[in-house]
DNA sequence: TATTGTTATACTCTATAACTATA
DNA sequence: TATAGTTATAGAGTATAACAATA
C-alpha cells in the first residue's frame, strides 16, 4: 500500500519540521543570552505584562519552584526584575527592565520576519491548502494529547 | 496588510504543531519507562544495530560524555547492553536487548499508526498539497539552520 | 599521535514536599 | 484554611576538560 508509505514520510517531514524550528529558535536565543524556558517566560510578560510567578507558572503549566530558578536567573541576566506585589504582600510582581522589552521586541520581529521568509513566496492556493492541512492535523493532535491527559 | 497577518497565524499553528506533536510523544514515551534522549538511543540502534558510543555520539549530536549516561540508564533499566567491542578493545558495543527490541518494534507500529490517524481520512489532494507546503516550509528551515552553522 | 570512553565538574530544567508569610 | 513563593532535595539532559586504555 503506496498511502501507508505516503503517509509514513509526511509524518517524517512533520517530525523533522519540529526539530529543525526547534533547533532555528535555540540558536537566535543564545546569542541573546537566553534559554528557551527563560525566554518562554519574557514572552508571558511581552503579552501579558507585569505578572505574579504564580501566573507565570500556570501559564507555562510548570512548578512554581520553576518559575522561581527561571526568575532569578532572568533577574541576575537584567531582563526583568522581581518586585512585591503592590496589594499583594504574599506575591512577587514579575516585570521586563528595558533590556527586557527591547528582547522581547526583537523576539517578535524576528518571529514575524521568519513567518513572512516562510509563507511570502508561497502562492496563494497552495499556502491555504498547506494551512488547511495544518489545522486538520493539528486538530487531531490536541484530541489525542486532550485524550491522554483525560 | 492581512497576508502578514495570515502568514503569522499559520506560523503559529506550525509552532504549536511542534510542542503538541512533542507532548503527544513524550506523554507515551513515560509509560514506557523512557525519555525522549533514551528512546533517541534506542531508535539509532533500531536503524543501524550495534553500535559504538562515539557512533550514537556522532548521530544524535551529543557529547560522548552525554552517550555514557544515557546507556548507563539504559542498561540499568535494560533496553541495552553494553559489551567489549570485538576487535576495537577501547570501544563498547551498545546491543538492544530482547526488551529493548520488543520496544522498538512498539514505537515503530505506534508511529506507523499515528500517520495513519493523521492523513488517512485527507482526501488525496489536500494530502499532495499539504505535503508540498511542508516540504517548502522544510527547505526553507534547513537552509537557515544550515547558514547558521555554516 | 589520534581515538574511545570514563571521571570530574558544572549548569539548566524539572518535580515533589516541607515551610514561611500572608490572605 | 488556602495561597504565594522559597528552601531542601532529587533526577534528567547537557557540556567541557582531564585522563586512561588502546589503536
Amino acid at each position: 500500500m503506496t498511502a501507508r508509505r505516503d503517509h509514513e514520510a509526511a509524518f517524517d517531514r512533520v517530525i523533522e519540521l519540529a526539530l529543525v524550528l526547534n533547533e532555528d529558535m535555540s540558536h537566535g536565543l543564545g546569542a541573546l543570552g537566553l534559554t528557551r524556558s527563560r525566554t518562554e517566560v519574557l514572552w508571558v510578560l511581552h503579552h501579558r505584562g507585569p505578572s505574579t510567578q504564580r501566573i507565570l507558572a500556570d501559564a507555562m503549566g510548570v512548578s512554581a519552584r520553576n518559575v522561581t530558578g527561571l526568575v532569578d536567573a532572568l533577574v541576575a541576566t537584567g531582563f526583568v526584575t522581581r518586585e512585591p506585589h503592590p496589594t499583594d504582600r504574599r506575591a512577587a510582581l514579575v516585570t521586563l527592565t528595558e533590556h527586557g522589552e527591547r528582547t522581547t521586541a526583537v523576539l517578535a520581529r524576528d518571529y514575524a520576519e521568519l513567518a513572512r521568509a516562510l509563507f511570502a513566496d508561497m502562492p496563494a492556493e497552495r499556502f491555504e491548502c498547506f494551512v488547511a492541512g495544518l489545522e486538520r492535523v493539528l486538530a487531531e493532535l490536541r484530541e489525542r494529547v486532550a485524550a491522554a491527559r483525560g
